[in-house]
DNA sequence: CATGAATGAGACTTCATTCAT
DNA sequence: TATGAATGAAGTCTCATTCAT
């Protein structure tokens, strides 16, 4: 009765500050949910409802607010885990010892994790700008380095900006839902993209 | 950058070709529906209310209702609406001499067309598939017959197929709305789809 | 632009002062309305709407509202057009020669227009007490005559009062309208009615 | 003018059988509903709002509709509650030693069970045959074992089938709700009844 | 006078969020 | 802490009635 709305502390995803640890149960609970959004958001699109969700993920809905204060903030949740994976991929490519090459792979791969998850991006996408926003920074700034090697190697033309990256992205993310079904359709339409990028040799 | 896509001044006089006359007000009424709804959802995005569509248009809700018997037909009305412009710059392009040139053309047209009406796409993208199959068709017909010509020609690698060009359109739609405020990003984003299509001479 | 609100004089249901003769195109209008509205109403229930009754009418709504001010109006006017057909079959039986013939004959009959107009009954039963009191009136009269009669020639039992014939008028519709699709059950009904009422041979 | 009908207090513990262990609270809430809506709906008609039923139960909208899913629903549950409270009855005629009483007993429990929610019985009366029809399947079973006992004894004609009880109980119903504030109309009104159904000593 | 398009109060229902148990 | 019942603002749609054509 006392200080019950003081702000819960147990949404790990909070981007400031170092995410408190979770125990072992309230995590497990967290990953159900998770999982839950993901599949119903993806089956039903952003109108999805949160009882449908906490009844898939076998919780209460209280619960469910819980660990996400708000609609919004589950869908940013599976956002972030969304450019979370991507960056992972980008990161990756800084690897690879030809830069194009690893250019060219985060293409495909971020376009195969699209694939993935392509119904719960099509519920998430419309919003996706004001989201996720220190990932989609960091992603960003991968990007930057790759590119800018891979224009030092000579290998992609001069005019791209990093920032026509997520511009790609976007693109691609488009034409693998939009191919639905027929994988082929999107390969094609990376490697045309991938051509694209190659520099104009006169 | 040209006027090449001066905005289609919404012609009152075609929306409906055969189904019913309508009475001058009530065509009148329709159109001034159809131009609410398009502002309201670009500016609130898909769950933007009939009452405020009704508001806008200084109609009352019931006329809305009268012309558009859910808030699914509205928006139908209006992705028909989109489609059928996207129809005149493809089935205009089929009469440019140069084949090349007029597939080029329409996807320039087509992403300006796309820059008008970007927030209201995005209002309006989940669904796209499942609705104005009829433009939809007829603008699939069109593009198989650009695409066939300037493949003849020599002009683009033969390995396209008509199938691809909806999801050409899709990406170059997502470029276009991602671009948002910057249109360097997209006429780029555009030229190296172009690009990518030129046939490749070994 | 002026008195156009004026009273409408058009309707001669109107039961204060002498119904004003109509046009014959008015008259037919008001008919085919009334038709309508019968066969509406009995079909969808008092629920059914205007819209609808104009449109079996092959009239605009004004039209029917013009001689129907009010849905409830229309209600009315059919409700009484009911009654006035119960009376003609009340007053008819005030020229039995015998009494207790004339009496059962009334049940008889008004159990038989019941049927004919089943569905429509249902649909105005509950407002049955507010309506057509005139008309009303004048079938309570005839049936207190024939009441009477018949209980001064010893037919009928003494402490019936003619208060108690609506009560067994309604009793009958509701059976009638229960027997739905079986006229024996409403048949058996009436017998059962009759021979109650027969005065008790002790 | 016996106590013979008392008005049945509600009974909140019997309104379900097996189908969900309420939570306590939900269950009075659920009780709440009920008896507002008998209220609501007695006093304004079947076309009463959810939201007046709402206020009269001291809840909000949504916790109506939580238990009863629909308007309709909420109709239904009233009318199953009328039923069973019928049932009780005609179970409990089962046990007269004399089944003529047995019988006798059933109208003019019924009938005072009718005047108890008169209003009410009008608001759902349309609809009556599509509605409760597990517990109108009980009580044509207890009816027709009654009838059936009572012509056995010789008390009552044999041409009358188990199907003329509804249609008895109908007009019955009609008759009380017709007798409106005079409880002498319907009283003399089952008695004729009673006397109708009485075999004919030749 | 007839027509049917327009009106808008108001009905039903949903669902994000809260809170008692 | 987890649960799910309760809440009620808000949204979609209907339909009796009005009124310009």
């Amino acid at each position: 009765m006392s200080d019950v709305a003081a702000p819960l502390p147990l949404d790990p995803s909070d981007s400031q500050g170092p995410p408190k640890p979770l125990r072992a149960d309230a995590r497990r609970n967290r990953e159900r949910v998770l999982n839950a959004a993901r599949e119903i958001f993806a089956e039903q699109g952003r109108d999805a409802q949160i009882d449908d969700v906490a009844r898939r993920a076998g919780l209460g809905v209280g619960t469910v607010y819980r660990h996400f204060p708000t609609k919004e903030a589950l869908l940013e949740a599976l956002a972030i885990d969304k450019f979370e994976r991507l960056l992972v991929i980008a990161e990756r490519a800084l690897d690879a010892s030809d830069a194009w090459e690893g250019l060219r792979d985060v293409f495909w791969k971020t376009a195969e994790q699209m694939e993935q998850d392509r119904a719960l991006s099509e519920a998430m996408a419309p919003d996706a700008l004001e989201v996720a926003t220190a990932e989609r920074v960091r992603l960003q700034d991968a990007g930057r380095l790759l590119l800018e090697r891979a224009q030092k190697s000579g290998a992609v033309r001069a005019d791209v900006e990093p920032e026509d990256l997520p511009v790609l992205m976007c693109s691609i993310g488009a034409a693998v839902r939009r191919s639905a079904g027929n994988p082929e359709r999107w390969h094609r339409y990376v490697e045309l993209v991938c051509d694209g990028l190659r520099a104009r040799t006169p």
